[in-house]
DNA sequence: ATGAAAGCGCTAACAA
DNA sequence: TTGTTAGCGCTTTCAT
């Protein structure tokens, strides 16, 4: 689009007055007759007048816009961050950028592109790897890090992150309480700051409970229901011990292994319980329902999003860390461990 | 962030050029002495100098920032479109702010926020609903329509849709194919376009067969798998004409089809074949596995993108309408209609 | 309460 | 090939 054709000149001779004072106006300031006001404002409206952000911008040196790097975007888990971040920034006149970064060299692309150009005034990173958290973001751009995982020993910003350990250790425990000694787990990449959190918990459960984790239990997964259905067919068919309780790092990959347990006629979860984390819209429709952990991740992005810019506005500092906790779902998917129908398959 | 310390006076000066020289060179002009080029880039790589976007901005009256508009983001579909967008818009030096406008009066706000203030370039606009497509998008503004359906009677801007009505006409011959006879049809809402284009395939095959469309079978659904649920329930047990097969006009509301019918002990694809539209990542792990058509929702993305940028270069006219067509995919949710099975229950 | 002047950092148009 | 002169549209001093 061209650049608008009416500035704040033509609404200025238009009213009789100054530029300056048109800018009054539409900044809000105090110190304006009404009757002053009124003239401009309808000159405003006369010639439909818009102020141009970018001349805005300049003048100020900020732009009002956020950016907000993820991984990717169609995730569903970045996806509702992103959402509720945008609500946030949008409500307090802000506007969010998001955009993906799925390696290290596009994070650097970014930085250059997006901060030290000054496009944007703060970022919202969504970074779950745990290898160099903050990959090089500019010193002195506020900056929080969200739900991949506990940065805490980040030198700079703040973070909102997800409770991972007590996630891990609530959905242990729930199976723990449903009877089950012999618990399987299938994680996320290793790699990412939150799936160590998640096996933190599992452990942390199993060994209060005075239970012995089994290393040949434990395979890692990369979040795709295509890895949960291999890793759980190999599961059941090559391994000695098989467990009667499964805890998958999340939703997706749950599906896989309810998929893989269906075609080997496996009842869930009379023989098999098996609980994920997410909640992800479908969780309720997957056969059975799928009891998992609700992870509540708009409310990440929105409170990323009120930090990020309080800290722009200079309101607080960017120290603030915050963890949110995930609520357990119960569906169909995990039940009493029962001896006899786990050994035997008499149905 | 403050604004970037070093601009390019210092480059300039540091260099012994001036200021114009170094914006030549950022600019890849070719009237640079190699030996001058050298100097300057030397300073930019020893001040460690990034343009500042927005005077950028300011001077050239362009943003190189382009804005897509959607109902939301989290949507699997509406989110893979942007991602598709965003990849070649950054490819071609692009950043894309994508944003969501939920109703009519915030796609006005977005309009004035976002191109009458000069932020962006031009606009993809996802725009499901059959009213007012275009909602007031300013004139002279580059857009392109995307994925929601046929707007081709919009006076300005191209275009990129699914070829829906035959997306319908694939389904219900799929279904016809299979020897159904008494097909119904679960919908989006009626309001948007591609549902109306979808029901219009639905009934050409079924005329194209000799078949008739039965209005008591087709009904509305919401897009979510709740609606599917529910609406399925109500048409198995309610209605005196069951249907042998279903045409279900997105993934989610098959899944939820999908669960209704387990909990009914309905035998699927025997007693009824279900076709859905999208190809989700899940939708192979559902149970039974979905038959679907795919929509390559990513390539929408990318052409409408594409399209875009050539507008706002003038490298084209925006007159250009583009239709994707989806591909059927088969899997175990639909199959041969049987009558006797259909007609008793007893597995 | 209002106005005049001076930039913000860059590019475009013209000169040299 | 290089430098000079003007802006882009707005906000921010500082006067008045």
């Amino acid at each position: 689009m061209p650049r608008s054709k009416v500035t704040i000149r033509d609404v200025a001779s238009y009213a009789g007055v100054s530029r300056q004072t048109v800018s009054r106006v539409i900044n809000a300031s105090e110190k304006v007759t009404s009757e002053t006001r009124a003239r401009v404002l309808a000159a405003i409206e006369q010639l439909g007048y818009q102020p141009n952000a970018v001349a805005r911008s300049m003048a100020r040196g900020r732009t009002g816009m956020l950016a907000c790097i993820a991984p990717n975007v169609t995730d569903y888990t970045f996806a509702t961050i992103i959402e509720g971040a945008q609500a946030v920034a949008r409500s307090q006149g802000y506007f969010l950028l998001s955009t993906t970064a799925p390696d290290g060299e596009t994070f650097d692309y970014l930085m250059d592109q997006l901060v030290k150009s000054g496009r944007v005034d703060g970022l919202i990173v969504i970074q779950p790897y745990i290898e160099d958290p903050s990959h090089g973001v500019p010193a002195g751009c506020p900056t929080i890090f969200a739900g991949g995982g506990a940065h805490a020993n980040q030198q700079v910003g703040g973070s909102v992150v997800l409770d991972d350990m007590a996630a891990g250790y609530t959905a242990t425990k729930h199976l723990i309480q449903l009877g089950h000694q012999s618990i399987g787990m299938i994680t996320g990449p290793l790699g990412e700051v939150c799936v160590q959190n998640r096996m933190t918990g599992f452990e942390n459960a199993l060994e209060d409970s005075g239970l012995e984790s089994n290393p040949e239990l434990i395979v890692e997964g990369d979040w795709t229901a295509s890895s949960g259905y291999h890793i759980f067919r190999e599961l059941w068919l090559n391994r000695e011990n098989r467990p009667t309780a499964l805890f998958v790092q999340n939703d997706s990959m749950a599906v896989g292994v309810l998929h893989a347990a269906e075609e080997l006629a496996l009842h869930i979860p009379e023989q098999l319980s098996i609980i994920g984390i997410d909640d992800i819209p479908l969780a309720p429709y997957f056969h059975p329902p799928l009891t998992t952990l609700r992870q509540d991740f708009a409310e990440i992005g929105r409170s990323a999003a009120r930090m990020l810019i309080s800290a722009i506005e200079q309101k607080q500092t960017l120290q603030r860390h915050e963890q949110i906790e995930a609520a357990l779902i119960q569906r169909q998917s995990t039940g009493r461990y029962h001896k006899k129908v786990a050994l035997n398959q008499a149905f």
